[in-house]
DNA sequence: CTAAAATTCAAACATACGTTTGAATCAAAC
DNA sequence: GTTTGATTCAAACGTATGTTTGAATTTTAG
């Protein structure tokens, strides 16, 4: 059946490729693992860079929804005043990391974001810009709110570095369990989420620079 | 000469491959650009898993070097007390992202370390294994005497996280300018530091967890 | 049941890659 | 000046990859 093949090829391309890397993993290992013909992939997607594609966008669309709605939540909880740091940081972590309800497919797509964000490949940098406008958008205005005591640089550069300990985690489940030697693990999603929210507001209420760089 | 084409391998090996990825580069790609033979790689280094080998480990154990030393000062400073958490950050952030005094050379650089660190290459986890040995024991008890106060699973989440926030803006430095337009740029090492070591600080610094997880 | 469309399949194509080879060239030593 | 070893070079090898093809098969519709 055509909607067996084409969500077969899916599945396996999304753990083989969280698995691998995109580079590291050959249409023929996709196809094999998922009991498909090779040409299937070309026939359903058109080009390994288009099933990439799809396999990527499958998901994160839902993601950032929940992020948003999150977001939502906490400005309507706030009731017209500006969110707690902590809740527009919990709304752009937890959907990503609490997706591994189911702790196979979830975690398997946890690193594959963290893959994608880090590959240097042009086509996904394009998928990226596409599908996280919206979210961006939105982070940017909660946190300006949130944090108004914050020059607008010193505000960037912290909201970066917190996408930064987030990507860190998706992306490297497998190392911070072994360097820990199983102390820390993504598996406990919401020990995860929690250490990670403390972790960031405390970053993002530091005070601001004594000096103040230019302006 | 021998010299002459071994490192203008390593020096344009360094370039494309901090621009274009491990998989994303080839060896005509490194040797043509090097304006030396195809073949030269075999003879030099013996496959490109050893150039790459190579590329890495000539400059990231100068940065661990001066990460330890930094951290000897640290703590020869702090006069038998535990020196402060902002002087263990600085240790660990400023000498790989102040490497771009160059700010050729260093920024290349910055960018291969953290895709080096994103790539899913068994033989790089072993150079890295081997050659952050040393810097992660000191970083872990230095730490430790530093934040007395956090068990031992939320110190490590949080130096996670920490290294996080670095890695990913060493891999990064284009898309956080681009999103910030120009507003954010790695290129300010001296700022970018010191946004990174204040915002992990004051993470590292969080009270610990109200309850506390299990033990 | 039959015609038409959608899907699967085995096979081949073209290309790019890492690697190897063996002769040619160069530098240094006697 | 000759010889020895190190280095460079053009060419080829073998393999793996993404992609295409055209026939076979299955599913859908009338």
């Amino acid at each position: 059946m055509a909607a067996d093949t084409k969500e077969q090829i899916l599945d396996k391309a999304e753990e083989l490729l969280a698995e691998q890397g995109i580079d590291g993993v050959s249409l023929r290992a996709i196809t094999q693992a998922a009991a498909v013909n090779l040409a299937s992939v070309h026939y359903h997607f058109g080009s390994k860079e288009a099933l990439v594609k799809a396999v990527f966008v499958r998901r994160i669309a839902a993601v950032n929804r929940e992020r948003i709605a999150l977001l939502d939540a906490a400005e309507s909880d706030a009731d017209g005043g500006p969110p707690a740091v902590e809740r527009i940081l919990y709304a752009l972590f937890a959907p990503a990391i609490q997706l591994s309800q189911d702790p196979l497919r979830g975690r398997r797509f946890m690193r594959l974001c963290g893959r994608f964000y880090a590959e240097p490949a042009d086509y996904l940098e394009a998928v990226f810009e596409e599908e996280f406008a919206d979210l961006v958008q939105r982070l940017d205005r909660a946190f300006r709110r949130a944090a108004p005591h914050l020059a607008e640089k010193e505000l960037r550069w912290r909201v970066h570095f917190a996408v930064g300990a987030m990507v860190h985690t998706m992306m490297d489940s497998d190392r911070i369990r072994r360097w820990t030697q199983g102390l820390c693990d993504p598996v406990n999603v919401e020990e995860t989420v929690d250490a990670m929210v403390r972790f960031a507001a405390a970053g993002m209420n530091a005070p601001a620079a004594v000096n103040g760089w230019e302006r």
